[in-house]
RNA sequence: GCGGGCGUAGCUUAGUGGUAAAGCUCCAGCCUUCCAAGCUGGUCAUGAGGGUUCGAUUCCCUUCGCCCGCUCCA
């Protein structure tokens, strides 16, 4: 069956992440911590070689991204203004015969007579079960139908065949304890709160309460204004940022792959609403197909930023090591966004235990700037000197068109809100007005990617086993993993060819220390040349550096060259040791 | 949160109501002129807590963790 086989090399992968130092499961020592994960020496290498790449694309290496990295712990009206304080912490309710699930709160309340039950006796075995349970019918019903659904749920609870004990009835009006689909009790009411709460100070009331942060996102929404005047970015422009985020997982599940503390590599990329492209370039450049569209242009739309950053993050997986065959595009279908989202793409990597998200990349509208501005009272708008310049020397009747059409998209969200209808058509005008003079909330497009499972993935992605027979016979299987040396937690081992040769072990060291401030290298003299290799094929390192006689000069002709050795197939070839750096460094790059 | 399975060294497995075994790994020494060689020695385990018992890794209960399915996933 593949789904064994999955699981099978899934277990693998785990083992070996235990066994080399990869992943450890966190305070293993007292019985480990459900949903949090610890990186070993090689995992730590590997992550931060992830983030490094992750940083330096999304920031460096672009003039219009810049960097931020905030406090965990955030003012608790963030969350508020975010929404995640409300639809973290609802009450829940369990359909107790099929589990279905509700929110308390926004159950239709059901009026009807209720058969209560005190339990059930297996009149064969004599087995008793003593769950409650109960059973609403609208008023009219046979009671036989409540009975049927009790007997179907005692015997969910391993009664053979049920007889139902202690049944009474009770009118009941406009109640939200039962499913509104079958009838049925459902749970308690039990908070839901994905949210990881504590208290500021010492005392621990509801007055200091705050939130661990669930997602990254929101310290850039509120820092907004501070970052665009300090770094002397003008929209279209993107803040990064890489950091903790956490969520009180129902179920971790899947390894590394659904934590309660996770890491994540956020990008929230600024840009104007297109009724401000519109008015400064005429028209809005949308998607011409799909691919991607190249070189950011002025006159891009919202959609062609969207596009442009999905793109640019599947070459970013596909720069570290993840083919393009491994990767799936998702887009999500209008009923499954997000109110505020107008698109939502996820990038899916074909995991073993099947084909999970990566990173999403959301066009988030002026949702979430505004939500600030709102709950703030802190404008967020900008200042367009392009759109003031460009607006009066539009046609009036094109003013008229694009201001109605950013009028309309306010007046929506502020209505969303829950503004009364006289102050959200008050405010967008004034929005609309401010639009007139160059004023505007930018628009964001949201790449959020999950550095755990992105490391999960390279690290599923360059498991290979390969099977071999040696002289003497015997099946071995040695481990390879394969990873782009960009990413690879050690990137050279360097091998004196035997160990009781001093001159080699110094020669070695030497190469050691001429790498070191420029690689994580690692030295290793113990045990046979090929036992050393394989160690660190299973650790992924991509290349191995062996010191041997002839670099110490017994072929003349050879002296001061060392074998470099490839991971991935083995072969070998001689460089001398002068070029040895710039050699490695052209092909870890 | 619900249901099922599992838990012995770093890994893979053995075994027993009475001293817990092996292979691989790892460490040390010797040896070794390029792919897990050999020799010698060594470290390391019954997930945790409680109960039954003279004695529990074994039986029972609880708990924690892992895996699978359901549920959830802003």
């Amino acid at each position: 069956m593949a789904e064994t086989k999955e699981t099978a090399l899934m277990e693998k992968v785990v083992s070996l992440c235990k066994r080399r130092g990869f992943v450890f499961q966190s305070s293993e020592i007292y019985g480990g911590i459900n949903g949090f994960w610890d990186y070993g020496p090689l995992g730590a290498e590997l992550k931060r070689n992830v983030k490094e790449l992750w940083w330096t694309t999304m920031t460096r290496l672009r003039e219009d991204v810049a960097g931020l990295e905030a406090t965990i712990i955030m003012h608790p009206q963030i969350w508020k203004a975010s929404g995640h304080v409300d639809t973290f912490s609802d009450p829940m309710s369990d359909c107790l015969l099929t589990r279905k699930r509700f929110r308390s709160d926004q159950i239709d309340p059901q009026s009807g007579i209720a058969y209560h039950y005190s339990g059930a006796k297996d009149p064969s075995s004599g087995v008793e079960c003593n769950d409650p349970y109960a059973v609403l019918l609208p008023a009219g019903k046979p009671p036989e139908s409540a009975r049927r659904t009790a007997t179907q749920f005692y015997l969910q609870r391993g009664l053979q065949s049920v007889e139902l004990l202690g049944e009474r009835t009770e009118k009941v009006e406009n109640s939200q304890r039962f499913n509104p689909d079958n009838g049925s009790l459902l749970t308690e009411p039990r908070p839901f709160n994905l949210m990881f709460k504590t208290y500021i100070g010492p005392v621990a009331d509801e007055s200091n309460v705050a939130y661990l942060r669930p997602e990254t996102a929101q310290a850039i929404f509120a820092q907004f204004k501070n970052v665009a005047e300090t770094s002397r970015q003008k929209v279209p422009f993107g803040i990064a940022q890489v950091g903790k985020a956490f969520r009180n997982e129902v179920t971790p599940r899947n390894f590394t792959f659904r934590s309660r503390e996770f890491e994540q590599m956020e990008l929230e990329f600024f840009i104007k609403p297109d009724e401000a492209i519109e008015a400064i370039h005429g028209s809005v450049a949308t998607p011409s197909g799909p691919g991607h569209p190249g070189e950011p242009q002025a006159n891009w739309g919202w959609q062609l930023w969207h596009q442009y950053w999905v793109e640019e993050r599947i070459r970013f997986y596909e720069g570290i090591g993840l083919p393009r065959t491994t990767l799936e595009e998702y887009w999500q279908k209008p009923e499954e966004l997000a109110h505020y989202a107008r698109a939502c793409v996820d990038i899916l990597f074909k995991f073993p235990f099947g084909t999970q998200e990566l990173e999403g990349i959301a066009a988030r509208s002026d949702f979430d700037l505004s939500q600030h501005q709102r709950c703030s009272g802190k404008p967020m708008s900008v200042f367009d000197e392009e759109l003031k310049m460009a607006w009066p020397k539009l046609a009036p009747e094109k003013q008229a068109a694009i201001s109605e059409g950013y009028f309309t998209h306010r007046q929506r969200y502020l209505t969303k809100t829950g503004e009364t209808p006289e102050k959200a058509e008050r405010t967008a005008r004034e929005d609309a007005a401010n639009l007139a003079k160059g004023y505007y909330v930018p628009h964001v497009i949201e790449p959020s990617a999950g550095v755990d499972r992105l490391i999960l993935a390279l690290l599923t992605n360059a498991f290979t086993e390969e099977e071999s027979v040696d002289e003497k016979g015997r099946k071995e299987i040695r481990t390879v993993l394969r990873f782009h040396p960009r990413v690879a937690p050690v990137k050279v081992g360097i091998f004196p060819l035997l160990k009781n040769k001093p001159d080699l072990v110094a020669r070695a060291i030497e190469v050691r220390d001429m790498l070191r401030p420029h690689f994580n290298v690692f030295h290793d003299e113990a045990g046979s040349i090929g036992r050393r290799y394989a160690r660190q094929d299973e650790a992924g390192t991509p290349f191995g550096v062996t010191i041997d006689f002839d670099t110490l000069g017994e072929k003349p002709e050879l002296l001061n060259t060392v074998t470099v050795r490839h991971r991935d197939d083995g072969k070998q070839e001689r460089v001398p040791m002068s070029e040895l750096l710039a050699w490695l460094q052209a092909r870890i790059r």
